[in-house]
DNA sequence: ATTAGCACTCAATAAGGGTGAGTGCTAACA
DNA sequence: TGTTAGCACTCACCCTTATTGAGTGCTAAT
């Protein structure tokens, strides 16, 4: 069985239908709305045929066709036509990075809400990955008596901050000069560099103050490896009420469950990097309470280097054309941005 | 009509029983359950009393009696005896605070965890309020060229940072005494008081390099006023499913989105100051939205400075015993530990 | 190859009836 | 006078049954 023009406009006509209204669609349905100039029987032939192929379901035998999952990528993959912004979705997104604000976590919290806003989906955004980031300076202040602060400051507008204690009473001077010796030796390069590379190679080098020195380099190792903190920004949980398809307790109640393992989220919507947007497809999931949601995933940068990700999850019936346009502009958006904002 | 003991005991019943089970509690069941030495008659007589004078409602004629609002007052006022935790409510804490992370934030968001799952409740944890918290040093850090980073230590563990970007190029020694002017100024001082007082001080005060200095002074301000970023640690917002009354697609849908209003939320459990546990039971809430939710709030502080709160949401029927108790636990341990932590 | 016609399926909705938990009232009792 | 037993009444809840209608698959005619 081959795929004619005719099916593939049949399939098409179904998935857009089934995406606003949420209803199995019938033979009769498509013949009126969509005129494709063939009777609701032949229609029939041809939605059997589909489903023989695997791009249909039928939830019960009296009742109409749903798109598979092999549909939708289907459609993502060849179908679908990208559309471009509504001038509502564009202003809001433009207002939003009209802020005049410093602090690179308020807008990405911020650019949580805005996707989530215009999409009616759950929008996730990860904060700058410390593993993509580099380092800029590392200064160890001193508070008082044998507590100092030890400060990572990065390009990505995040800094990562650690107490350190001090067995004895230490010389300001003496953190001013390790503190530069450090930032020296970081510059530019990643935390994970610095953690397997350069701490070593720092450790047999130097026979500086032996003790003082180590709670330092403890202090740098602790902050590097221990916590890469996975911290996600979510917004419109409560988005999924809009779709019956979460209309079952059980199934909100798991989901909402599933957005609060943050360390699991944060590793789904990080796990495609490439760039570009990326679409995963219910079954297509690899976490079992994901396999009916969709996710949509897009990338962004400072300069050219990518260092975090945003992403929208919602039901695999999702307006796919709509959300790949949003997601490709908002992380253009985000990029030029913070490229804007930390390096020029 | 006055409240003899027994009506006392009744209600107390009545409220116990609700609490658990979620049902309209009958008069049978309280002459069953609890041994007061009358008949279901007699019982009956007493509700119709309880209910004219405003302590029980019933959802429809022939329905048993719930407790209402001010039943619940009453009881947490006067009625209920506060429990000890549990052995595994103890341990949980314990092992929480066992954990040697020196961010005060994963210790705040893990507080918010752990109150969830024991409780079962949605869980708050406020960050340290800003406004609370006294300043320990100020360091201005060249990073490249005209930019440099402002960084604020507190005595909270938190720290905030802004970036300063220099009309012109600027000595790393300049900002190195200017660092340390602020800091003098500054030490010990609040961000409230640094702001209204202080810093118009230096500014009238002093005829240094004019431009560089007003490129610090409003990083300054932007970083102590503007946002005062109302950041929320939200946990268990799924665990409202474990009550029938929020079984309700609707009121399921405005809760979360309430929940996803972090300012309100931050407000909501600010607002009770005084230390110790506040308890705002449904209707005494401010916000509509919250007219059929309890919250119970404790503060924390170090040394004896209150600089956050946490806070338990649920439904008008919790369980005030068990969530008051812990939440008076939790509010000490927190505070103990970051005392601890940060003090010395 | 397409289509009209028709019998068939099955979820969703509505309507009726029984059940049981609970009440309020009254009259009897200590 | 306070307490209790008895009884009629109410009403949510659940189960069963009937009705409806959207949709299908198959067959025969075009």
């Amino acid at each position: 069985m081959r795929f004619g023009k005719r099916k593939l406009q049949i399939l098409q006509a179904i998935i857009e239908d089934y995406v606003i209204s949420g209803e199995p669609v019938g033979s009769r349905t498509i013949a009126k709305k969509y005129d494709l100039g063939v009777s609701p029987a032949t229609i029939r032939n041809e939605m059997a045929d589909l489903e023989d192929m695997g791009y249909l379901e039928q939830p019960h035998t009296s009742a109409g066709r749903i798109p598979s999952d092999k549909a939708y990528r289907l459609y993502v993959d060849h179908l679908m036509q990208v559309r471009t912004l509504t001038v509502k979705e564009a202003e809001n997104i433009k207002s939003l990075y009209a802020i005049k604000t410093q602090h690179t976590e308020e807008i990405i919290g911020q650019t949580a809400k805005i996707l989530s806003d215009i999409t009616n989906y759950t929008s996730v955004v990860l904060k700058p990955q410390l593993s993509k980031v580099l380092i800029k300076r590392v200064q160890i202040m001193p508070i008082d008596g044998e507590f100092a602060l030890l400060i990572v400051v990065t390009n990505s507008g995040i800094i990562r901050d650690t107490i350190i204690r001090f067995s004895e009473e230490v010389e300001p001077s003496y953190l001013e000069r390790v503190s530069n010796m450090l930032t020296e030796r970081f510059i530019d390069r990643s935390f994970v560099e610095v953690n397997t590379q350069i701490i070593p190679e720092i450790r047999d080098e130097i026979a500086m103050n032996r003790k003082i020195f180590n709670n330092v380099i403890d202090a740098l190792t602790e902050s590097f490896t221990n916590n890469e903190k996975k911290d996600v920004y979510l917004y419109g949980t409560g988005n999924i009420f809009n779709f019956p398809e979460y209309h079952d307790l059980d199934k909100a109640k798991t989901f909402l469950e599933l957005m609060e393992e943050t360390e699991l989220i944060y590793d789904i919507i990080s796990s495609s990097d490439e760039g570009g947007v990326t679409v995963t497809i219910g079954s297509e999931n690899t976490h079992p309470d994901m396999r009916d949601s969709s996710i949509v995933t897009a990338t962004y940068h400072i300069g050219d280097r990518v260092i975090g990700s945003i992403g929208l999850i919602g039901p695999t019936r999702m307006e796919y054309a709509k959300v790949f346009s949003i997601m490709d502009y908002m992380g253009k958006c985000l990029s030029h941005y913070l490229t804007q904002l930390l390096e020029g």
